[in-house]
DNA sequence: CTCGGTTACTAACGCGCGTTACTTCGAGCG
DNA sequence: CGCTCGAAGTAACGCGCGTTAGTAACCGAG
């Protein structure tokens, strides 16, 4: 201000911090060398540079709203600071959130998340050559990490390109065995979702499962079977029953557990519905035969997903599976790979805490 | 391959696309200068380089798995390639499918999208700078034009340096009046819905309101009194109850209008719920009542909330809220922006289509 | 044989920045 | 006074690439 030179820089003075501000521009207005701009503002530790000229190069970084240019820092200092994801943006309720919280703790971190879609990810149809396009893309930016997610708990075959930089997989697994993952403790939750039945005085529970074979059905019910067995119960397995994972899906088969149990006789008081959509069609099937929830028939879910279980009408208690916490684990995994530290866990699994709502 | 030169570049043969392969590298493997590996890979009109050469050199390509620096080329060319999308990702379902209607397009021009969080975009709270920093974030790595989206149609202030480059706002307008602006026709989404009511023979419709005061109550509302008018009806202010923006709120809002009005008596036969969370509350104060949907009351919604909409017994009709398309326009619009070209209409306004399902 | 005009390239600069090696200057010390 | 040493800064290189100006070889016309 004091002393400023005007410069052909200047031309729009009024509008600071028009694109091309480059650090020439303010070492120039400073009455400095550019590398002592480049000390200041990157805060080296050993750079002498005296108190005064110091405030006086951020002055007229202020002044001339001069902003780095990311690109330019990251090809010379040969670091980029930005990690890549990967993921089914599309059909994905879940992928938001285990994007949401990658994001974040790539914020604390000062990170730069980069978000690349990849449609159906094993897909038979057109695009399945998106996925590799997306890494490949991502690895143009010079990642330095790259995360892969699913939107369901499942093996995947990730593209061999993941392997140049370190790669964590969030909600799946290498089919392969080789990368890192995070995922939830399928089994746990469904111990704790049983767990909470039991405390509640439930002693004979319904289960509307999942298609049987899929990692969170197979863990779900080993939890159950587990909180069972610990308070001396099995599971009958007339009253297990497979639907499809939708709410009508969750319709047909409760009618089928509560219809082949007249009341008292046998019916369970519970029900543990293997994802909140079956919830949501259970819900209806209870309702139509004038029962009430929790009153004549408890309900639990799984998932939590937001916009069903808060909105069903009693709230619905279910288990919700930790998305942005898996997320943010992830971010924080690569943070310690891409630091050179070994791996920890091959396998992370992060809990499914329950949420007690009114359904039960 | 038959007359390639061992470099130290091959140090690891066996794994082609490690990092760190440069054009040098390429040029050197295939014999030639870097500039004609760059005029290769970047399809020069005018260069002449002959057939033989260029073959050479994409297999020099192939066989070390080079891969371009985006951010050297950014550097370099004075352009990126990149769009930038500020949002809030968090509580948004909705800013999702903005999102992937962007990136879809984005990805369609060869473009790169990059998302940066916004938490509360208003908020009081302590986050408030937040917003400002992902702009600044963005603008670090030269995007060439800005995205900002918000998760309900309203009046948005744009921190400053969104006018460096050009910027659209998406499912939002600007409070200032500057920017150009892309939001949905709430307006003729209303008239559709209502006049879908009246082509099935409803005369008598019940309307329950969100907070009147917000566009999309005021546009939609509008669009049904159009309707109505064009039937020779009238809107009985009596049928229009206002509540919270959630199932509950529209669960009430519809005990309200049911209990007022016994059946026959001046009841309506359809209500008209401006949004679908509302509606998945009136389902259960009809279903209560032992009325049902569509056959004693049909129900239309608005939002096209996938997870409720899509879930709810019998399955919604309602009007959808075209996320996609506005995100895909939005980047369509920028395109043309960044491409020089003048501001086509200041506010583009996108249609709302009726989804037809089982509720009306 | 010379000369203009192509074809097929290459040398060299600069994008904006991090970083290393070097210079300059004044204070302190024997 | 001569010397060293730290403080305060600067010149210059290179990151990987796009791009312009230029060069060398060849070819046909005069």
């Amino acid at each position: 201000m004091a002393n400023s030179t005007p410069t052909a820089a200047e031309a729009t003075p009024t509008a600071p911090g028009h694109r091309g501000v480059t650090m020439a521009d303010v070492a120039k207005a400073a009455g400095v060398s550019r590398t002592a701009v480049s000390f200041v503002l990157s805060n080296r530790e050993n750079a002498s540079i005296s108190e005064e000229t110091r405030t006086r190069i951020l002055e007229a970084v202020q002044a001339l709203g001069y902003r780095p240019n990311a690109g330019a820092r990251a090809l010379a200092s040969q670091r980029s600071d930005w990690y890549g994801i990967v993921t089914e943006i599309v059909t994905a309720p879940f992928a938001v959130d285990i994007i949401k919280g990658a994001q974040d703790q790539a914020w604390l971190d000062r990170r730069f998340l980069l978000i690349a879609p990849s449609d159906q990810a094993d897909a038979v149809g057109p695009n399945k050559g998106m996925e590799d396009a997306a890494f490949e893309k991502l690895l143009e930016q010079r990642v330095e990490g790259l995360l892969y997610a699913a939107t369901f708990h499942r093996p995947v075959h990730v593209p061999k390109s993941a392997n140049e930089v370190p790669t964590v997989l969030i909600n799946c697994f290498d089919a392969d065995g080789k990368l890192p993952s995070i995922v939830p403790d399928e089994r746990a939750g469904g111990r704790v979702a049983v767990e909470h039945l039991l405390q509640a005085g439930h002693k004979r529970i319904g289960v509307i499962n999942l298609d049987p074979n899929i990692p969170a059905a197979v863990g779900r019910l080993e939890g159950c079977r587990e909180a069972l067995a610990e308070a001396g119960l099995e599971l009958d397995p007339d009253l297990i029953v497979a639907g499809y994972a939708t709410a009508d899906g969750g319709y047909e088969a409760a009618c089928q557990i509560l219809d082949k149990y007249p009341a008292g006789e046998g019916r369970p008081t519970a029900l543990f519905c293997l994802n909140d959509r079956m919830a949501m069609g259970a819900y209806d099937a209870i309702k139509e035969r004038g029962l009430a929830i929790p009153q004549d028939i408890a309900v639990i879910g799984f998932d939590n997903q937001e916009l069903i279980a808060a909105y069903l009408r009693p709230k619905l208690t279910t288990v919700a599976l930790p998305f942005e916490e898996m997320g943010a684990l992830g971010v924080q995994t690569l943070a310690s790979l891409t630091a050179g530290q070994p791996i920890i866990a091959h396998q992370q699994m992060v809990d499914c805490p329950l949420l007690e709502r009114y359904s039960v």
